[in-house]
DNA sequence: CGGCATCCTCTTTGATACTG
DNA sequence: CAGTATCAAAGAGGATGCCG
């Protein structure tokens, strides 16, 4: 891209972050931690394989993002965020806080990734117990699974495989979006189409609102 | 813009003001206020026309600005930012706040415009003697003048002209803000061309570092 | 496979000129 | 003042191919 020759802070910011595809990659960064080319492409549904091959060299040149080759057992390079990278936290959440007004309902062909729940999680959920039993709630989309862990009074998304879920949500990402920001309640939830194998009352724990809706 | 088609709150975010020159757009109003489509044009050197009417009409679209005929004696429509619009103040910000590592030396060829002076200011200075006399800094960098204002412990930008400024800064955008900043002390300054006219105390209420530069 | 590079088409941008 | 018109050049998107 062009530069826009400016001196201005947020026009330098927009000369390296600008260009289109760049703030998502740090964002896929930013969810999943270092990853190899083929997560990227996976968690960019769309992007040519070019294109992520282009930005990778300018926001590494940059100094945004750096490739590692890492020992076995991963046997590849790793791309990572450099220091600078993660400082870009603040924008792509602001990013994310403002665009959550745009996610009430799901667009025809929207793609979804698990580790886009990261976002909703830390904006609405937080433990109204910080001192209760720790629990994990698997939630299941489509996409891979991801897990909401409620642990020592913090909630986090987790990627990896946990065993023993203590409750299971499953249904379209829309739906399950709707419950965790607490736009939906549980019935409205169930009648369209989601499925929850478990103790309800943990939602409680961590909803906005749940207590709300539930008794609604 | 082609939208993502993901269903994340970055990319529906990007979806909206991911399109080059939206968030500078953005910008413009958020430090300028409402505004006509030659001031706007004026505060994005290097944008071309028809970009901008394209843009204003997509943002207006999206519900992130409007325009609004005014009243004599203003006599033409201006553009408003909508609440919506500013809300996207924390993602300007935060961007503006990761960009200001690159603006330690200007490049040859950029344009600098005095409202940009906005985001340093917020950034960097604040009153260290919120009881102190109140007083104003003009601050020429060829572009109109701004003026600085320390009141009531806060300090702010202000872009109308002002009488009897108490000090006056008049130099390169880079030199002022370095002084600004306290990358640069204010004999480096006056060495890189910088005229100073005035108490220079004044400089000490609100410049981070200065008393550790002004010794050294 | 993973990690790109190429080719081709289509859209967007940038620069300038022009109009109600 | 507030845009639209025109046009060349750059960039994006999509498919496919290559090479360890």
């Amino acid at each position: 891209m062009k530069t826009y020759g400016q001196y201005c802070a947020a026009a330098k910011a927009l000369d390296v972050v600008g260009d289109r595809w760049s703030l998502l990659i740090v964002r896929e960064l930013l969810n999943q931690g270092p990853c190899r080319f083929t997560d990227l492409k996976y968690g960019l549904p769309g992007i040519p394989p070019n294109l992520l091959s282009s930005r990778l060299r300018h926001l590494e040149s940059a100094g945004v993002v750096e490739r590692r080759a890492e020992p076995p057992p991963v046997a590849t390079t790793l791309i990572h965020l450099t220091g600078m990278g993660r400082e870009l936290e603040p924008v792509v959440h602001s990013l994310a806080e403002w665009g959550v007004r745009f996610m009430a309902t799901m667009a025809p062909g929207d793609v979804f990734r698990s580790q886009w729940l990261g976002f909703p999680v830390s904006l609405y959920l937080n433990d109204r117990e910080p001192h209760g039993q720790d629990f994990t709630i698997k939630v299941d989309t489509g996409d891979r699974p991801a897990y909401i862990e409620v642990r020592d009074g913090s909630v986090r998304l987790r990627l990896e495989t946990m065993a023993e879920p203590d409750l299971i949500l499953s249904g379209a990402p829309d739906i399950v979006l709707g419950l965790l920001s607490g736009h939906l309640s549980l019935s409205q939830g169930v009648a369209s189409g989601l499925e929850v194998s478990g103790p309800t009352a943990l939602l409680d724990r961590i909803v906005p609102g749940y207590a709300a809706t539930s008794l609604g």
